[in-house]
DNA sequence: TTACCAATAGACAGACCTGTATGTATTTGC
DNA sequence: GCAAATACATACAGGTCTGTCTATTGGTAA
């Protein structure tokens, strides 16, 4: 009985599938799958015969793959957001060294094995416009709108004469960094993009004060 | 015969499908169709029946799908890469402007209504390190190879004193702007991209002249 | 003409897909 | 302890997937 209430309330991601109810457990399941091999080349028997559920179990805690596909880009969404938030909200921090500590929380999702770039770049390579899954896209747009606003919110402290055009630059230098940490691995990576960030916003903070 | 030689040396990618050989009918249909809705959700059926060929014609051209899908990688590659030659050997360029002029010619593709992104990065989205086609798999890393050459290239009349770490930002720059341009529609990108590699770039050389 | 080769049409095998149906076991709340 | 909800195992329907097979048509070159 004490050892179910702690399990409620330690994070979903740190626990052995067993331990889970079965809701959990596809989730988490589906979650690992679908990263690792991509959405379509992953199917529901796959699924539900790792997470060691019933089909009928399945399918009355999610009515489809497609809400399970947008329920599991929530759900990295919902982490990813967490990670930036926890990253950024240090106390003691500047303005600029906020915007910043976006590309130290990279370092080790980067450097893990199991990473595998965005999940959303991933999903909108599967499900783009011509998708007929408005849930998921609508989950994709969500997360890529989340971000931009996320950043934007970093910027704005530093009062600059066009934030917009600094928030275009940081954001590319994320996604940019997410796409070379996949396909071309380097260990300095973070620190070259933290750099080029760096630059990028001292430039953008200069030419705000000269006008 | 005459219009025959014409169509020979014509650009592929500019001729009306049934103008074309079957296999390149059948090369241009796939390239077209796998990269609006993604590999996987498109079937050897819908290719066929789309190019207008019998189902042998297609498997003597094209052994497997795998093949198909390599096949099709290399074509994307091809392309690009000679867009990429094209846009920064003209005469007249300094080698900052050559630089930059890869940004240029982003502008075009990202304004394009059938713009869906990075072929190769959808690709890896689909056909990751878990995937069990070599041969996709490795289209897809001569792709990634094969640009950070170009650009280490480019960099290298620079003579900057870390043209390494510069090679990396223009790198995630490009690839960065080509994840904006596919998520968030925004006419001014290039442009602010482009500000941000001259920023950087001349950071480098600035600190390169220091030393 | 004849022989050949490429392309066409369409059926088919075997595997996989999503989602449903049926019936049994287990856990939970009262 | 009992009733109701939940999860289990498994079979199945209907569709799609890749790749193979057979048989026929049409153009080309000797």
């Amino acid at each position: 009985m004490q050892t179910r209430s702690v399990l409620e309330i330690v994070d979903v991601e740190a626990q052995p599938l067993n331990a889970l109810a079965p809701r959990e457990r596809i989730l988490k399941t589906a979650s690992d799958l679908f990263y690792r091999f991509s959405i379509h080349s992953v199917g529901i028997d796959r699924i539900i015969a790792e997470s060691g559920v019933a089909k009928m179990t399945f399918y009355k805690h999610f009515p489809s793959k497609a809400n399970l596909i947008a329920t599991y880009l929530r759900y990295k969404s919902d982490i990813w957001f967490q990670m930036l938030a926890a990253a950024t909200e240090r106390t003691g921090l500047s303005p600029l060294e906020r915007v910043l500590a976006i590309f130290d929380a990279l370092d080790e999702p980067f450097r893990s094995p199991s990473f595998r770039g965005c999940p959303f770049v991933k999903g909108l390579a599967e499900f783009g416009p011509e998708a007929n899954s408005p849930d998921v896209q609508a989950t994709i747009a969500f997360y890529f709108k989340g971000l931009h606003e996320f950043v934007a919110s970093l910027i704005e402290p530093l009062a600059l004469s066009d934030p917009e055009k600094t928030v275009i630059q940081i954001l590319s230098l994320i996604q940019g960094s997410i796409v070379m940490a996949q396909s071309t691995p380097d260990p300095g990576l973070v620190k070259t993009i933290r750099d080029a960030a760096r630059v990028l916003l001292e430039d953008a903070l200069t030419s705000s004060s000269e006008t």
